[in-house]
DNA sequence: CGGAAGTGCTTAAGCGCTTTAGCATGTTTG
DNA sequence: CAAACATGCTAAAGCGCTTAAGCACTTCCG
């Protein structure tokens, strides 16, 4: 067990001081004007002994970590995980690193996640806000703390946000189901204030009044278990008999698929807000609101990265488009999977 | 914005030492003998004013983190997405955070980040090794710190492991497609010297062995795009006609199940180790070989805890069973999905 | 009644790094 | 030829916390 290498080491050992190392360490070199030939010695003997500097003691010096928080919905949805792999090689191109918690979209554990957060130092946050964190967000905002919220925003905090066109998607993916001929489009939602789910419903109300059709709406609890919500769909689908549903997130689709199965109607329509990788296994494939992912993941880190250089002090608000993925839903094809 | 409070306000504002605040803030009061009085005092200033240490130069000076550095081989597959959350619940109430990153069993990206973890001092690691990192790993052993890897293990690495029982699961899924009557099964699995991958290989051989079949194996790469795998099966299944499938992994399956759909050949029976949500939805539903995940995530921070505590210096193994769950797969029912 | 032990607190060092201020030199320049 | 400047480096303070050592006083006990 070789013992840690200090910086005060490399300068003894090269008999300079350790404000010319460090100097050279962070790239003063030329500012500081220390000769190219210490330069290179200090350098090549740092590379010799394999010298890795104590993160958290330039970390308690400087101020900065170079770690952004990245509070997420929940990380094993497909949609969210790709966003976070997507931002996590932004960043480390940019030198910056990523820690990400899921808040499973409950208020207490946001606020203890942004705690956590705060306690160690993270330089900024990217944050897909659950509902009831208001103040906690405004905390940040006050202690001039970077930030960015994804997905969703707060109304009336003005803050950086990227989200995508909630409205035109839901409206797409109704317009598009009622283009097919289907007379009984039904919106299956969850009870929520987030401004992504009341956009997804102004979408499908926009598109419903569009087409002179009458509304079906279900709404289900985020936090039941899935036993129950499976039910209560399966119920709401045996008593309207929609000929057509449109499922506000791809985890309610899912749900809603397993609900179907056991459901003696008619497979209706089906189109899901957020793709997955298993819709277009099913039969007929599932049609969906894909999210410009790649798209999001860059603005995030491009808004966060201009607040960190202290470059941009007025915030930013980006909505991006989404994408109606049209699968084959009326020609059912010959398929294994459909036994 | 108000700035943020010290350790030294609070003394000076009490009128006491900072030693004495910070023997009452780290439960040291009764030890070091500070009247319960003062304690009182103290803990209610602490409470009123809000005051969080600042974690940072808590850490350098103590040379802990508090924090487990999570090493995992994709956050987006819900086997390991699952095992994360309930690391991460087991250890929060043990008083430690997590941090996570994925690996894509990519052997420089498990490098770096196992490096990004030493440099951030986490505590101890919690490690799904990919190829190619044993040095590393040496390196972590030989340093002394505290350290669990799951999933697999390295052959001839004396570490703490928590695997489940690969060669058996393997063996049960074949045995049961045996049983069922299938003659042509085959085993689709990946290159990989991993030791999961071997166990699972081993046990697929055995149930061959046992019921005097012939092998049907076809091992695709890690690293291609779906496309090119999926291509890969659809070969080996026209050129095979297996009757029966074994999928060495669920995103293999899902792969599978993809150049399933678009084959001519009939349906055959199929087995995915390692379960999936949507699995049950398909018709026939799949079965698969589930691990054990609670108990994994237990038996994980359980070891790592013990090493941490340094009560315990001695390695440990563990293996657990996994558990085939068998679904309804030769009575296709009427089902939704099927169109 | 004097030394030992107990009580309740504080002083000061130091974790490993960054950074401000400044100290010798050598080189211009009016 | 002294003042002014440039060059190449260093001393030392300090980020916010923990902790070993110790100080002054009281109580106990043979």
């Amino acid at each position: 067990m070789k013992k840690k290498i200090l910086i005060s080491d490399i300068a003894k050992d090269l008999g300079v001081s350790v404000t010319t190392v460090s100097f050279i360490l962070n790239g003063k070199a030329k500012e500081k004007r220390i000769s190219d030939g210490l330069t290179k010695r200090v350098l090549e003997y740092v590379q010799k002994v394999g010298y890795k500097p104590n993160e958290l003691a330039k970390s308690l010096r400087t101020g900065k970590t170079k770690i952004i928080g990245l509070v997420i919905e929940d990380i094993s949805n497909p949609f969210f995980a790709n966003i976070a792999r997507l931002i996590e090689t932004r960043a480390y191109s940019k030198g910056y690193r990523i820690i990400y918690c899921s808040t499973d979209n409950q208020p207490d554990k946001t606020i203890e996640l942004i705690q956590l957060f705060r306690d160690r130092h993270v330089d900024g946050y990217i944050i897909t806000p659950s509902e009831g964190i208001r103040d906690t967000i405004q905390a940040l905002l006050s202690n001039q703390l970077p930030l960015v919220l994804f997905d969703r925003y707060i109304p009336g905090l003005t803050t950086n946000y990227v989200v995508s066109d909630n409205v035109r998607g839901a409206y797409d993916a109704t317009a598009h189901l009622a283009q097919q001929g289907y007379k009984r489009i039904a919106l299956v939602t969850l009870y929520s204030s987030q401004t992504q789910m009341q956009d997804r419903m102004n979408g499908y109300m926009r598109a419903i009044d569009t087409y002179k059709l009458q509304p079906y709406v279900k709404k289900v609890n985020m936090g039941d278990d899935e036993a129950t919500t499976m039910q209560a769909i399966y119920s709401f689908l045996a008593d309207q008999e929609p000929d057509a549903v449109f499922f506000a997130t791809n985890y309610i689709a899912i749900t809603g698929l397993k609900a179907l199965k056991h459901s003696p109607v008619p497979m209706p329509g089906i189109v899901s807000y957020d793709d997955h990788t298993l819709f277009k296994l099913f039969s007929p494939t599932i049609t969906a609101v894909s999210q410009p992912i790649e798209a999001i993941a860059d603005e995030l880190i491009n808004v966060l990265l201009n607040q960190l250089d202290g470059k941009v002090k007025e915030t930013k608000q980006i909505m991006l488009p989404s994408e109606l993925i049209i699968r084959e839903s009326s020609l059912p094809q010959t398929s294994l999977i459909t036994s």
